[in-house]
DNA sequence: AAACTTACTTGACAAAAGGCAAGAAAATAA
DNA sequence: TTATTTTCTTGCCTTTTGTCAAGTAAGTTT
């Protein structure tokens, strides 16, 4: 049996609760492992996963109405995944998630996540420290989208998630950043 | 004594709960006016207002590295206005929110939102289902900032709010599409 | 009303980024 | 290995947007 322990960690490390409480949070997870390139969420498909991810990268896409595949994000190894509108509101899902990186981590339903938000107080204010979290991020990432250049942007990305620059092929981050393959190609010549 | 039927329509129009909860929701706000231009929240507060806003016109905005006004978001009548980072985080805030006409609403304390939020079934589902419609707004908004041209944003605006285009001045519009005064002015000459 | 401040427009030029296409490099398949 | 596909780079030229500065318009204060 797995114990879980970076779970419980990352838990620790969001929410101020106790440490059985977040060993019970992490115990109601389950084990997954997703395959280089393999989806954890297809388009039309209602998610049912809110997953933490242990190990690997992750990516979530679109396609724009050129057809183009818009990457909308990364997630990294110690964050939470999950597509909020299919996932939340029932709907089907515009979005793929798809892993760039053999993933490994802990997922649970949709019923399982609402059973433990209305029957554990500990788990209400880690849900609602997550969505805090997440909804800070992308708030952030507007603001340098409309305040950063493409190269502080693309700095940036270097910083903060050195295994994204490293793992993913140049037209995801291309598409991340808002520039052009080719804009993005001339931004790396100078470091 | 004001029955808050603005409000409760409000909450029944996001989260499916009785109306008879939705009341006993409503009924734990507190009525509040801002003159124009004065501000609901300053640089360094830590923000205590869970706002609905019933009537007028609302924006955010903070100083970036070289002290210009940016402009993060818009608010407009019949949503919630909060500023997350401060309020759900009890930090100081970098942001202002200000009223750019007088506004109307109901307001809870941070304090007041927890206890509701631990004691409330409806509550949660309410408080939950607005964190996740905010977050979707603002991953669409980031969608569209990079997938969309800055007449196209403009465009837009329009159709979504057209009461900002209406009442905030220019500038306050340029810093929140992305785009100088200058650039803005010239994209409205072609309508 | 006059003075002053803030908001907006416009022109000239510079910088940033895009479109397109050719070709090199790398990864994958046969 | 060779062939094929995908990824990445680069050149040339166009479009978009920014910068700066001047000038007009509108709003506020005295």
């Amino acid at each position: 049996m797995n114990n879980k322990e970076s779970l419980v960690n990352f838990i620790l490390s969001v929410v101020e609760i106790s440490k059985d409480d977040a060993q019970e949070i992490a115990n109601s997870f389950h084990s997954i492992e997703i395959k280089e390139k393999d989806f954890l969420l297809k388009k039309n498909q209602i998610s049912d996963d809110y997953l933490y991810l242990e190990s690997g990268l992750m990516r979530i896409y679109l396609h724009d109405l050129e057809g183009e595949e818009i990457t909308i994000d990364f997630f990294t190894e110690n964050n939470i995944v999950f597509e909020i509108t299919s996932f939340f509101n029932r709907v089907r899902s515009e979005a793929y998630i798809q892993a760039i990186t053999k993933c490994a981590g802990f997922r649970i339903s949709y019923e399982e996540l609402n059973t433990l938000f209305h029957h554990k107080p500990a788990f209400r204010d880690f849900g609602r420290a997550i969505l805090v979290k997440e909804f800070i991020a992308s708030q952030q990432r507007n603001y340098g989208m409309i305040n950063r250049t493409s190269k502080e942007r693309y700095q940036n990305l270097l910083i903060t998630k050195p295994q994204i620059v490293k793992y993913a092929p140049l037209k995801y981050i291309a598409s991340y950043l808002g520039v052009t393959d080719s804009t993005l190609s001339r931004l790396r010549k100078n470091f």
